[in-house]
DNA sequence: TGTACATCAGTGAACGCGCGTTCACTGATGTAC
DNA sequence: TGTACATCAGTGAACGCGCGTTCACTGATGTAC
């Protein structure tokens, strides 16, 4: 009993590390030696947790993606209807997430390789992202259905890749004006649908 | 002097395959090895060109970003003002586009892996996303400068974001739903200040 | 016009390195009697 | 309660491989006389 639960424990720990650091390098990028390293362990149990790299990959990109969408949502149904989607434009267009890779949303960082990446991890990140589009709706809709949802993946869309091009970009004001922009762009976009 | 012409020559053909290669593997994913042996030759002779494998990426995605704006902004100013904008988005989220990662915008693809390249290669994206952004709002803005500026930069990042989570989806279905859902919210986005 | 020499774009073998993965093992934990 | 044995999470060395980079070289092109 007690070592099952020890396992687990260690399966976390490394699902933990991996998720931060597929983030903060990508998933060619990030090597499971590290990861095992970072984990307190040595890379040969690896296998013994894990099927492959790509299976580590699925796990971790979904669990990030839970725990990360809880973050930005977290307390905004609280607010009144117009002012929820311009508060998750705010938190998620920050120069704190910005500048925060590895505890942050993973779709900036991971999704480029997803896309060349595995069945397996596809499927997982498909699944978490439908995920994270319903909460996005149930947490913030209050139009009909289909606008709701149009704007949920626009705003998610927008967020994902404001804060990829802020990233990218070598200069911290043509970065910040990114994120500026990106905010108002969004916030405009939403007001228009709000009465 | 022909031999001068000669080797310029093979050096935009090196350039040419790599930003089709970093475009289809990230910049990490695609070797120099392989570059060469595409662009015809073998790749010892890659150090009499590029510095690094850095200094051919920068050059790379310089010249996809220069080539792939040109194409989603070419005509677009014939069409009456409140049309442009419509038809970017038409035609930069679409099915074509996203199954073509190799012959299309370099900014999907390549942006997550230059968040984490060298300051040469990070300079040189800096310098063409502030041209791209410069382009779209003279071919397209008629408004007041600054919502003009906002328009184009949020756009460009709807987009972005829009093809890069349209990529990652294992799933035809979700695939093309984002596809439309970002269509519909940037044209909204965009209607409410045509006026 | 023809010969001798210099240049240099491209070749191909080699380098050290870190990758993902495998596997025989160790030694602490848990079980059976 | 104490002893003998089984389990198995984690260790550490090793594997084949492709990476970016280096370098002595070849042989066609271009120059000088």
């Amino acid at each position: 009993m007690k070592r099952i639960e020890q396992k687990q424990q260690t399966h976390r720990r490394i699902v933990d590390v991996a998720a931060r650091r597929f983030r903060e390098a990508g998933l060619a990028g990030a090597g499971v030696q590290r990861i095992m390293e970072e984990a307190g362990l040595t890379h040969g149990g690896f296998y013994s947790h894990f099927g492959s790299k790509a299976d580590l990959a699925a796990e971790a990109v979904a669990a990030a993606m839970a725990t990360a969408s809880e973050q930005w949502l977290e307390g905004l149904d609280e607010l009144p209807g117009p002012e929820r989607w311009r508060r998750l434009l705010f938190r998620y267009l920050s120069r704190a997430h910005r500048d925060a890779p590895g505890a942050s949303c993973p779709l900036p960082a991971t999704s480029a390789d997803v896309a060349r990446a595995p069945a397996g991890v596809r499927r997982a990140y498909a699944d978490g992202l439908r995920d994270v589009i319903a909460r996005i709706e149930a947490e913030l809709g209050d139009d009909e259905a289909a606008a709701t949802h149009e704007r949920a993946v626009g705003t998610l869309a927008l967020c994902v890749g404001g804060l990829l091009l802020a990233r990218a970009v070598d200069d911290p004001v043509l970065s910040d004006d990114i994120l500026k922009s990106c905010r108002s762009f969004g916030a405009h976009a939403g007001s228009r649908r709000e009465r």
